[in-house]
Parts: C-alpha cells; structure tokens; sequence
DNA sequence: CGAGTTTTTGAGCAGATTCAAATCAAGTGG
DNA sequence: CCACTTGATTTGAATCTGCTCAAAAACTCG
C-alpha cells in the first residue's frame, strides 16, 4: 500500500532512478559501467509472502536486492524447526552466504510481497573484474553484510533478553533510516516468533520484552506497529550500559 | 613445543612449501602467480602471547594468516569488556572484518606465540585483479569467514549451555582435521574465559560443561587438554537432536 | 617449591522457558 | 454487517537453567 507508483517507476528504469542506487551495486559506478551492470539485472515479477529466492543446497547462481518489502534467511535444521540468520531490507544483498562454497546455506524466504532485482552471480563477477568501481562496492556490500551478521552476534552474546531485544529493535530502526523510511514508527515485517528465532529466545520472551518496552515508555507496540517513543532511551538500553537496576535514577 | 622445525622450513621456503598452501591464499594458481603472491607476502617475527596484529579502529591495511598458534578477535565495548567474536586457527585469514568499512571493528590477539603472514590488502587487490585464481580463492575465503561466523551464531542462538558447548567443541575439532592437525586429542589454545565469551555463557557455565560432557563419557578434561572420546555422540549433542531427557536410551 | 593464575565446584537466586489459557486482529461466509 | 474461524500476540504460573558470589583445587612458571 505504500509505494506501488515507485515500483513501477523502477522497473521502467532500472538501476540509474532507482531510490536505492545509492547503497545497493551501483553506488559509485559512472554512467556507462551502470549500463553495463544493467544489462545484467533481471527484474522479476513480485515475490509473494512466502516464497523462496533460493532453498539450503542450492548452487549460488545469483544474489538478490530487494526493492521494497522484507526477506529473511533461515536455516533449517534437519528437526525441521527453522533458524532465522538475518531480516532483509530493500537494497541490503541476499544470497552472499553462499560465497564460501558456492552453496546455499540457508534460504531465503519473502516475509511481504516483494520485488526483487536478481544479478546472475558470474556475470556479476565478470563485469565486476574489469570494473573497479563495481569492484570496489562489491567489497563494501560484502563487507556490510559481514557487518549485520556481527550486529547479529552483538545481540545473540548479550544475556539478558531485554537487551537483546533493544538492540534488536535499535539496529532496525537504523537500517530503516539508512534506506530513507521512517525509522520511529515501524511496521514490522517479521512476526514475533521470527523475532524469537533470530534473537534466540522463545516466542513470549520477545513479547514480554515489548511489553516491558511499553511499560517503560520506551516503545508503544500494537501487534506489528511499533513506534520509538525514547530513541535515546533505547540507544542506552540497546547498548547495555547499566543492569536494570535502579541504580538508573542515581545517575540520571 | 609442537612444530618448531616445520616453522624453520616455512619461514625459508614459503608458500609454495607450506604446510597450509592448500588451504590458504595460494590454493589453486600457478607457479607464477604463485610467485607474484609471494613477492608481497611479508613474514615477520614470531608474535608473543598477547601481542595484536591490529586494534579497533586502524585502518585496514593487511591481512593475516596464522602459520602456526592461534588468534582470537575481540571487540572491546565501551565499558571495557571484551566479547570474542573469533578464534583463528593457522590458515584461516584474520582482518577481514574491515572489509565492510575499511576500519578494522574488532581487535586481534595471539593467544600462543605465533608465526604470521601479512599481506598488504591494496596489493592483494592489486594482484587478485589480474590473477583469475587468486581472485576466485579471495573469494572463497571471505566466503569461507563468513560461513565460520554463520557457525558462531548457530552456537549462539542455540539455548542450552550444553549445546553451545559441543558445537564449539565440534566445530572446533572439525576444523583442526582440515588443516591437518589432530582433531580428537586437543590442546585448546583458549581459556574458558574466552570460550564463555565467545559463547555468550558465564565462565562457570563452561567448565560445568566440560565437567558435565566429561561425565557422559563424550571427552575427557584435564584443564586445556580435550580428549573426544566419542565422536558420533559429540555430533549428535551438537546438532541438538534429543532434548537431554532420558528418551535416548529408548531411541538408542 | 611457592605465588599467581586458571579451572572446578557449591549454594542460592534471578530470569527465561514451558505449558496453558486468554485476548486480539483480520478475514470469511452467511 | 455481524458472527465465526483462524492465526498471532499477550498474559499467567510453575519449573528449571544458567548466573553470581565465594571458596577450593589444580596448573604454570619463575
């Protein structure tokens, strides 16, 4: 319900009017190597909720973008329940996991309808090898998806539930902001249990951990719909400075 | 006290006589290239216990691999606390977590003496661009990194302590069979300091681990001497099948 | 062989999990 | 338009795991 005149604003012209260009490949590349990048991108018609860009054991033969709407990756364990690796937002690579091997080990599954761009991963790395800009943001994605998987260790290490779910919430809103979306007041795109899987702990912790959030006027929550009321509050909480305590009064 | 004559051997032939070759940078090209590898690979001095190849906030300027010893990376937070985000194991590159931002964000530490390789990364650019091989095998190991941290956080987002544990020790003996090493009678170059924050778990919480897996018949401990006693069932305990209820005997 | 460090062990407690039930949101079909 | 179904989220109560603090035991290394 958002964007649908955009979309189609993108998929007529493609990389160069894209409001993503910025962050995603193209960032940094000149006019002539974007068309030489475009020639490869395909632009698939929209995912639904639930699809799959690729399953675990897949050969990698491509990475996706994102245009709008959210993925997330999981890795099945052979029990069948399901671990989340990471969220998706538009402009954020998905499908580098399979780098190492040149198999998937995950997949990567549609948590709203979306519309993808697919980059076919060797002619990717052809252009890429005679275009050092290309080159060179190649890296930088790589290395900030390398990032978000150690924001995602941060949150996993911390111990207390609470912190972890700041964090969580914190980081998103972050993101948000960096792809130029309301970051304070959030549709979440991933449900609780989600949530719970990325974050390691059970279902009703990270609800319970909402509510706490609420209580405390940090957050206001109604299901998905989450606003930041305190963003420096959460930035605090998020980065762990002192136990819940009440030592917090003492020294505010 | 391992290997000190293999190090003399390393240190004069290099790559194209080490031990690792396969397994590192110079896996998969020629003899030339090989050579033009070489030629930017500098070998310093044994680095002592504790010494760091970088520290947050340098700028990206080499990487390294571990002939022999082992590293962890740490990121310090704010409050001075390190959490171990790594172990590195000979072969296995280390700064790679700056790719993202060209800023290192955590910190290298030896943990035992150790003899390193340092490759200035412009220059390793330089020659993966015009080296097909070496640029598909730079690749594979970012790629091979990245899946390492995908293992951590598969520890993490496990919620029993016990699971954590075992995967650690799996993944840990998994890795020392590949590069050669014995994987069943190890010497942990860590202390349980750094397992417990690696794990996200108390110190306390690991030794009661080892104790724990020690009495099940699965290893046996005394202090950083781990002897895997049986295998199949430190497997199945890391893939976390049964919940460790009494439901084995009857499934056995 | 001692001093210092690391590891193990113990006891009590706080926080997260589990299981169960209630509430809420959003469709669906009458 | 409303009653009803279905799935998601929240809440409650009891249990249990892992944490903290404290002390003992085992190693390491001059």
């Amino acid at each position: 319900m958002a964007t649908p005149t955009l979309d189609l604003i993108t998929l007529r012209k493609g990389c160069a009017s894209c409001s993503l260009q910025q962050l995603c490949l193209p960032a940094g590349i000149n006019l002539r190597e974007l068309q030489e990048l475009e020639a490869i991108v395909k632009r698939k018609r929209p995912v639904e909720v639930g699809e799959r860009l690729f399953r675990q054991g897949d050969r990698l033969d491509a990475v996706f973008v994102a245009r709008d709407g959210a993925f997330k990756t999981v890795l099945v364990n052979e029990d069948g329940d399901e671990q989340v690796i990471g969220f998706h937002l538009p402009g954020e690579l998905v499908g580098l996991d399979a780098l190492g091997t040149g198999v998937h080990r995950c997949e990567a599954v549609a948590l709203t309808r979306a519309n993808v761009c697919e980059v076919p991963f060797d002619e990717l790395s052809n252009v890429a090898a005679h275009v050092p800009g290309l080159q060179r943001q190649l890296m930088r994605v790589i290395g900030q998806s390398v990032g978000r998987d150690q924001d995602h260790r941060e949150m996993l290490v911390r111990r207390q539930a609470n912190e972890r779910i700041a964090l969580f919430l914190h980081g998103l809103s972050e993101r948000l902001r960096t792809i130029g979306e309301p970051s304070e007041t959030i549709r979440l795109p991933m449900s609780r249990e989600d949530i719970a899987r990325f974050l390691g702990l059970a279902l009703e912790t990270v609800s319970r951990g909402f509510t706490r959030l609420q209580e405390d006027g940090v957050i206001s929550v109604h299901g998905r719909k989450v606003q930041i009321l305190d963003v420096a509050e959460l930035d605090r909480l998020a980065h762990g400075s002192e136990p819940p305590g009440d030592r917090a009064r003492v020294r505010a």
